[in-house]
RNA sequence: CGGGCGGUGGCGCAGUUUGGUAGCGCACCAGACUGGGGGUCUGGGGGCCGCGGGUUCAAGUCCCGCCCGCCCGACCA
């Protein structure tokens, strides 16, 4: 662990002193509490037939000490477990992000190291928003990392919301600066700089910008992926000539690439909305968002698109000659998703047992894991991996057979990997391999043959079942309330849903009182609004990361 | 910034009250046995006890100063 001694040792007099808190229950999550279970003496589920008994015998016994307090725990022997989803949401995510190997913290407070596994995460995720940012028209280039101090105070709201989260260079070269340089917190202002010398007529509009880049903006409070001062993200930057046409791209992007990414690819449902003046992006006229509920009931922002109006354009001076010919200033939107999203992830569909990809994020959508050489058990398994290859997979071979079966089983299991295929001699004397879904924690016994198809369903069902149950809870703990006062209190435990007009500016300020937020505005429906002050519109209230 | 705590092998901690050879679990290394859910046994390696000063024959432990970190209260992808 990175940051010298103490730096993560928790200074908890509270746990030390107390007494041994047990949580009831097998602690593994081998448990059968799911509807429908139908256990197998080892605790696992078997879908539609069970396997020969002789498996997997397990015994849970003892009580374990983690770091000060106690819990049931499968073996003496066994590694540091996560904490219980239930029992400490918090923790749980710090430990399922240390034991899936995702991130550490850097050195600098507030820095993450993102780690092999947690950046294959990344970029299967930048790969899926750039396809659709691309199919949106919005081309990639780069920006600096450094701005002028001064550009940043061109636009009055830009400066104000992001001053005290500035990290500024002052020294350059072993000599005092002239003039600060300022960290890019977002790039609008370098970005926009440009378009000012790039945009001359309205043949150069639209302008469709998009960067993948590094942001700093300093945290007082950093939690791994949700907030940490220096993170990756995209940013997009448009110019255009009508404010019909900037929203409406706006518009697009929220639905093309943001919805479309959480919903289809991450299995996240998400509430879309605009947000209050006291949400709003700094500098923005307008700011369209996506907010997925966590698995404790909270909400995250998981994507915004801001309509900018003409502000930065008069900051900057783009102008374009129109059609008829006169200077028109362009009318802009901008909009981003950051590495935030692995967070979400995590927190969305993560269980007692680590984390659940869901496939098409997944960087490995199965793991062919070898039980024991011998017996034609490698020629199987390395066979099996390639003809899984060739159906277009993504696909590792794990034949570490030093390692024992369990330790690699619960690693691929924390890593959330989709699908296991279990290859081994008991299974393969007839003509058997065992398809493990992690999702739902079932297993399969099928005919060798079969295994490629039994995979392929496998990876739909699971996609789809990460979404549905996702989409249960927001809708089982999403509740309608009247009044500011029943808001906060419904939001202990999901989203609270009312009347805009029962809120208000002064509500919103008592809820922020209370730590509670309004996440968005939107129609009854859940469509969204043609105006900020449409009449009849509801708030989406919660707590938030 | 206010309040509450803590710095001891990689990680989590005990040891500090009452000064006397620096320990435990996990992890790591080697070998053997094992192998269908975090294996077992045997043997090993690894420490500026946050930093600096002091008291003492002797300091992880007592005294003084400093540094760093964690938790709880006001902003943000």
């Amino acid at each position: 662990m990175p940051g010298g001694p103490g730096r993560r040792r928790s200074g908890r007099p509270s746990d030390r002193h107390r007494p041994g808190l047990v949580v009831p229950g097998r602690f593994l999550g081998f448990s059968a509490r799911r509807r429908g279970a139908s256990s197998g003496v080892d605790g696992w589920r078997y879908r539609s037939r069970r396997l020969p008994v002789r498996h997997l015998a397990r015994s849970v016994d003892g009580n374990r000490v983690l770091r000060g307090r106690s819990f049931p725990v499968g073996s003496s022997a066994m590694a540091t477990p996560i904490t219980p989803r239930e029992h400490d949401f918090p923790r749980w995510y710090q430990d399922v992000i240390t034991q899936a190997e995702l991130a550490d913290n850097g050195p600098v407070r507030g820095t993450m190291v993102i780690r092999p596994w947690g950046y294959a995460i990344w970029e299967r995720m930048q790969a899926e928003m750039d396809t659709r940012i691309k199919e949106a028209g919005a081309d990639n280039a780069y920006f600096p990392l450094f701005i002028p101090e001064s550009y940043l105070q061109r636009e009055a709201e830009h400066v104000e919301g992001f001053s005290p989260e500035l990290a500024v260079v002052t020294h350059g070269g072993g000599k005092q600066l002239e003039e600060p340089i300022v960290v890019r917190p977002t790039s609008e202002t370098v970005i926009n700089s440009f378009f000012a010398k790039w945009i001359q007529s309205y043949r150069d509009l639209p302008l469709l910008i998009n960067q993948w880049a590094n942001v700093v903006r300093w945290e007082l409070r950093p939690r791994l992926f949700l907030r940490t001062s220096e993170f990756l993200w995209q940013e997009g930057h448009t110019a255009h000539s009508t404010a019909d046409d900037a929203r409406q791209y706006a518009l697009r992007i929220l639905r093309d690439v943001y919805v479309s990414t959480m919903v289809e690819v991450l299995s996240i449902p998400v509430l879309t909305g605009h947000k209050t003046a006291r949400e709003r992006f700094a500098g923005a006229t307008r700011t369209w968002t996506c907010e997925g509920m966590m698995g404790d009931g909270k909400a995250l922002q998981m994507g915004t698109s801001h309509e900018l109006g003409q502000n930065f354009a008069k900051a900057f001076g783009i102008q374009f000659s129109s059609e008829t010919g006169t200077q028109e200033y362009v009318w802009q939107t901008s909009w981003g998703a950051s590495t935030r999203l692995v967070g979400a992830v995590i927190m969305a569909h993560g269980d007692d047992s680590g984390l659940r990809l869901p496939p098409r994020l997944a960087p490995l959508e199965v793991v062919v894991l070898l039980v024991k050489d011998g017996e034609g058990t490698a020629a199987a398994a390395s066979q099996i991996a390639s003809e899984l290859r060739s159906a277009g997979h993504r696909v590792r071979l794990d034949d570490r057979v030093d390692i024992s079966f369990g330790r690699r089983s619960v690693d691929w299991e924390l890593k959330g990997v989709p699908v296991r295929v279990e290859v081994g001699p008991r299974d393969l004397a007839d003509g058997l391999a065992t398809v493990v879904r992690r999702s739902d924690r079932t297993k399969q016994a099928v005919a060798l043959a079969g295994v490629g198809p039994e995979v392929g369903s496998a990876l739909t069902e699971s996609q789809l079942s990460l979404l549905e149950e996702a989409q249960a809870r927001m809708q089982d703990r999403t509740r309608s309330v009247a009044t500011v006062d029943e808001a906060v209190e419904a939001v202990e435990d999901g989203f609270a849903v009312l009347p805009w007009e029962a809120v208000g500016v002064d509500g919103e300020a008592r809820l922020a009182g209370s730590g509670v937020s309004v996440r968005c505005l939107q129609r009854p429906d859940g469509t969204l609004a043609d105006a900020d002050d449409e009449p009849g519109l509801i708030a989406v209230v919660a707590k938030a990361y």
